[in-house]
RNA sequence: AAUGCAAGCCGUCUUAUCGCCCAACCUGUAUAAGGUUUGGGAGGAAAGUCCGGGCAACAUAGAGCAUCGUACUUCCUAACAGGAAGGGGCCGACAGCAACGUUAGCCACAGAUAGUGCCACAGAAAAUAAACUACCAGGCUCGACUUGUCGAGACGGGAAAAGGUGAAAAGGCGGGGUAAGAGCCCACCGCUCCAAGGGUGACUGCGGGGGCAUGGCAAACCUUACGAGUUGAAAGGCCAAAUAGGCUCCGAUUUGCGAACGGCUCGUUCCAUUCAGCUUCGAUUUAUCGGGGCAGAGUAUCGGGGCGGGUAGGUUGAUUGAUCCUGAUGGUGACGUCAGGACUAGAUAAAUGAUAAGAACCCUGACUUGUCAGGAGGACAGAACCCGGCUUACAGGCUUGCAUUACUU
RNA sequence: GGGCCUGUAGCUUAAUUGAAUAAAGCAUCUGACUACGGAUCAGAAGAUUCAGGGUUUGAAUCCCUGCAGGCUCA
């Protein structure tokens, strides 16, 4: 396992046919700010979560906005991702909120989608 | 000094912790994996996509037509609808008796005697001029009386001077002239034609003529001149997994899961079809396509190997360029030339971030007048093949010019 | 990345070959009718035609710039 905090291109979702079917087969729920979709992967043996963040063009239309609130997103999920890395999943989160969050509330939000993650994980195993 | 306007320039910095992208170096057989390593990592608009190029693929005899675009001149430039200088016009200011002049700002600024079209309402009339009121002379009819005058009426004429309408009424103003009038004639001004001289040119116009003809709209159609092949990096090139299908080699088996005949676990013939070869005819884009003929090798199923096309994906395009900096030099200027130096993002479901502290900037208060204390904030905005412009957004700061106010001399 | 279209009363649409009070329906308000309400009838108000600039005597309409929204190619 690498280091703790790291977030590397293989832990980035890429690759249309892997979207297509994230999309298509993965549950999903809504977590304000968040929808997200989960998958595990029965083909791969190596415990590795990848992970897609996605903001709408819709709800900001200002490529800034988008990237600010991707990069805050993409460091809290670096600084707590530690709860769900013994999972092989696909995981999106996409922003439905319409205004911008601070860093403290996405931060917070995201870690009980973390943990409801976790609990999903934990009953199917 | 303050405020306002215009133009130009800049558009935060440092440290710590945890991270991201690229390159180099090191460990390593390795392009796997990694590292207490080193270096680099958004903009003046990266934006809007309003123009112009580079580059690439395809197309392309030449000319014309159509379509689209541009429009004072000369220059700059790779090119432009951009920029510079100049010309002309509009509208202000200054100065002056006035003319001449100086100057801020603005102008899509070719052609209205090439043609077609439009100009509502109002007004008599809106473009081959025209007679509503008022004006003028004429003869006719009627009335009055002072019996040759006045008044009224209709008639056919003259006349663009006056009234009023309108955005616009067919040169202005003054004088002469006339029945009344009229560029009908004259002076001045304007317009227009020719034109010495000047200027590369737009243009200017010494001087002379015409007596006024030619209203406005081309961001109405249009005419003239000039320009434009189409598509766009998701273009284009290269490598290429798995699966399916194609070709081919080897092996096994029940050999065209067509037909007929025979001696029937096979053979022959016919027919169909695939591939490469020779020959002939036709077509054109001239080395390809289509048709016919000749003779040859094959044709099913399963397994394995190889080949080519091509999908996911990867890589290239793609970061050394109309590049930037410094100096010299030519030019009024945009800009050009020469010399020296620099390498300065390269992501791709898309990197350049998060948290904390401090500095500088801004405001308030205190006084030691440059220090302390407290407080709020940091705009507009994120490269996506690359450049040149234009346009739009922008907290705060700096410089220059102009205007106003206050103070000093 | 490229191309095209739209913007008019609170809402849905007219007027888009320039002509002066921008038209209509629904909704709103007032009055009539009714015991009250609905429906119906009569009337009123409501628009700087997305913003700014230009051409023109005159602009919703023509031209330029921007803003907002939508469609489309791949």
């Amino acid at each position: 396992m690498g280091k703790q905090f790291s977030f590397k291109k293989e832990e980035r979702l890429a690759g249309e046919k892997h979207i297509q079917e994230l999309f298509e087969k993965g549950s999903s729920f809504n977590l304000y700010p968040f929808r997200v979709l989960r998958l595990s992967r029965q083909d791969s043996n190596n415990q590795l979560v990848k992970v897609l963040i996605s903001v709408s063009k819709r709800n900001f239309k200002r490529a800034v906005d988008r990237n600010l609130i991707k990069r805050r997103i993409r460091e809290a999920y670096r600084l707590q991702k530690g709860h769900i890395n013994e999972y092989s999943l696909l995981l999106a989160i996409v922003y439905t909120a319409k205004e911008i969050e601070p860093f403290r509330v996405i931060k917070d939000k995201l870690f009980l989608v973390l943990e409801k993650i976790k609990k999903f994980g934990a009953l199917k195993s």
